[in-house]
DNA sequence: TGTACATCAGTGAACGCGCGTTCACTGATGTAC
DNA sequence: TGTACATCAGTGAACGCGCGTTCACTGATGTAC
């Protein structure tokens, strides 16, 4: 291996810098919330000058629409897995309250910026997590409008069922979240509440239009 | 009238400031947020030189528990006056929607303040709404375990509750702040929607525990 | 393969700006006699 | 009532600091021959 051999390409340092930003941002806003956060403070946590940041971004805005992609990717690939996990037929409310938790608590940081920066975040972020979370409950509607009590919902009764329980994800998550590390109480009580919370709703749901 | 005598008196023209004060926090966080406003903005907008600022407050943090107070204020009255009108005996659902909508509408400031400072804010100000807000379920909670159907549940439950519907008042309130204003097919559209939330919930109520 | 040149991620100095906070001050309001 | 002094809300200059952004640069990586 001479010295004129790259271990690593230019384009995979880049990537790696890259991520190190978003890390960076990531960690940073979970204290002090993105907005409160600086390009220098940014910069210097993933190791690079202040000026190197323009390398990978125009702004701190741009730098928060990336953040969103990326936590809403987690999002949706939290219902996917949910889909697919067969237990979800057998035992809808319980599993989905296992799986809600548990996802969230291994994505914290994740769920936290989007429940954070959904509001008291700058304005451009604020706009991308609305328009994001609005679709996420149209997709949610349409798994929803599959379910046997519902199908003959019309669409505006589902939507607001869809965005219901949306709600109630994103409270949930919140707490999650707050809740500090190594309080498995906490957590089982969360769950608890969540299963409850959409047990209320589902039995509302048998009831509705009488 | 001589010169001597004064149009107002010190400690009056004292209170004038410092309601300048809060009124211009309030406003000017309505677009940037409480954390990401500067004492010198404050100042500048309140008419006064930011080394006056301190004559009121020892610090912006102090300045954001006073804000949170004030808006939990408007919070509690709202519910006091819903506790007054007879209207709510004859169908909570329905006037409950009303006076939500309503009194957001007209408090638009105090209730953007909670809605956006209880995630994103300052951590002093987080805090602090986050007490009120849990004293707040709290309250209702009492209220709600009067109510007909409820008496005879246990108490978690009965807190459980109305954590769904404070979350779900904070969420109407939220969609109200972000209303654009002149659109009351908008306005009646929340309110539908926080109605048949509320019905939902109450139509679980009765078959809870079955 | 080796050489000569191009690319471009990251550097470091420099800038003007708004910030929070200090300090000694001013002058109208309030009080004691 | 008038006078002499105390109080204290608001002033204005000054400070050091971190900020976003500019610019010319460096040197490793990539490419053409």
């Amino acid at each position: 291996m001479s010295d004129s051999v790259p271990v690593e390409t230019r384009q995979a340092q880049k990537e790696r810098t890259r991520q190190a930003i978003l890390a960076s941002a990531l960690e940073l806003s979970q204290t002090q919330g993105f907005a409160q956060i600086s390009l220098r403070q940014v910069s210097r946590h993933a190791g690079i000058v202040p000026t190197a940041f323009y390398r990978h971004f125009e702004s701190m805005d741009e730098l928060g629409l990336a953040l969103v992609e990326q936590c809403f990717m987690t999002l949706r690939s939290m219902i996917r897995d949910a889909q697919r996990d067969s237990k979800v037929f057998d035992n809808i409310i319980d599993s989905s309250a296992e799986i809600l938790v548990g996802v969230v608590k291994q994505n914290k940081a994740d769920f936290g910026f989007i429940a954070r920066e959904r509001f008291g975040g700058q304005s451009v972020v604020q706009q991308a997590i609305r328009r994001e979370l609005e679709a996420f409950v149209s997709e949610l509607a349409v798994l929803l409008g599959r379910l046997p009590n519902i199908e003959n919902w019309d669409t505006e009764d589902v939507q607001m069922v869809s965005r219901l329980f949306v709600r109630n994800m994103v409270s949930n998550a919140e707490e999650v979240v707050e809740m500090p590390d190594g309080r498995p109480d906490l957590e089982e009580k969360i769950k608890e509440g969540a299963r409850r919370q959409m047990r209320l709703i589902v039995i509302g749901f048998k009831e509705w239009r009488s």
